[in-house]
DNA sequence: AAGAAATCTTGATTTCAATCAATTTTTATC
DNA sequence: GATAAAAATTGATTGAAATCAAGATTTCTT
């Protein structure tokens, strides 16, 4: 069964393990740079995204579909201050468990860690290949990668939120949508 | 105490534990692409680096520097053939312990689990640190922040992977470095 | 549903880093 | 230590994506 599924469904039928439920409107922040966020976030429903802004323009790091987890990691692990944004690209239905309960049931529930370790490592492949994706390739051919690997990114994100993912300006990013579609 | 000292220290008092050691001449592989390599190695003395190549030239990931561990992530983590290469930029020696042996440390050594988690969060924060730099700046500014962060790397590598690792061509590297040092 | 606002697309121009090319410096090898 | 080979630097030119600018389309809001 899938990672994902299995670690919400242990958190679910642990009493007390959820803290909170949270409703998000289109464009709601649910943390902005300069505050520590321990919590991870479950999206029942909706999307967010995960950005840094510099002195000129906002980064979109990672995005939080339906029935993933998602969390400010840099923030998450060193449980300080981080740069990073969360906020809503649309409505979004939250649930929220705190860093030390999710620790306590790693610690307590050997399957649950076994999960929790995979899900780490499942982080470090994903990030590393992102790496790679950033380092080696053109911008046409990062767009089709991301377009081959994650079309739902395209129904579900703005174009210049996925621009800005893909490390290029919104006008490039819609010059490679009608040249790729050209090459078909 | 230093999270690599410790897991060291514990991996040597486990009895066969350590399955080799090996010694790697200047320009010498320790893995190339194409190959499955589900070994954690640890750096005695020398330094390697990891890279990926491309049609046109090679791109380097990370490097591994004396009294550190280095291994394929993408392999040692999906335990399939990878794309990444391992090469001495020097004369190395290394200490090599299969995956197989170290989740058994992990799995019979509450202690050393701890340090394991520690070190892949630790993996995971490097990484976002890593994506947001190449994001996020400036050619300029990705040379300084390496500058402050891993000076050592001044010492221990040679430019062109450097410039490798920062996403620029050695030419342009070797002018930021003239102009760094004019603004001093 | 109408109007306003935001986003996306398209075109013209600029800019920064890559490429190409030559020289100097460093490193390796005999 | 001399010679060869590799790496680093410096200069000139090119090129791909950013920027600037305008219009078209989509989407929010009332």
């Amino acid at each position: 069964m899938d990672l994902l599924v299995q670690l919400h469904q242990i958190i679910d039928q642990t009493p007390n393990a959820w803290k909170d439920d949270l409703q998000l409107k289109r464009n709601e922040y649910l943390k902005v740079k300069g505050s520590t966020d321990t919590n991870l976030y479950y999206v029942e429903s909706g999307c967010l995204r995960v950005f840094i802004e510099d002195e000129f323009e906002e980064h979109s790091i990672r995005f939080g579909y339906t029935k993933n987890f998602i969390a400010a990691l840099d923030s998450y692990i060193t449980e300080k201050p981080s740069p990073f944004y969360i906020q809503a690209i649309r409505k979004t239905e939250l649930k929220v468990i705190e860093k030390a309960a999710f620790m306590n049931l790693v610690n307590s529930n050997i399957e649950f860690q076994k999960l929790w370790l995979q899900m780490l490592s499942g982080l470090v492949y994903q990030q590393l290949e992102r790496e790679v994706d950033i380092l080696t390739y053109s911008p046409a051919e990062r767009y089709k990668r991301v377009l081959e690997r994650s079309p739902q990114l395209f129904q579900e994100v703005p174009s210049k939120y996925i621009a800005s993912y893909l490390r290029m300006t919104p006008e490039t990013l819609s010059r490679l949508k009608k040249t790729v579609l050209n090459e078909l």
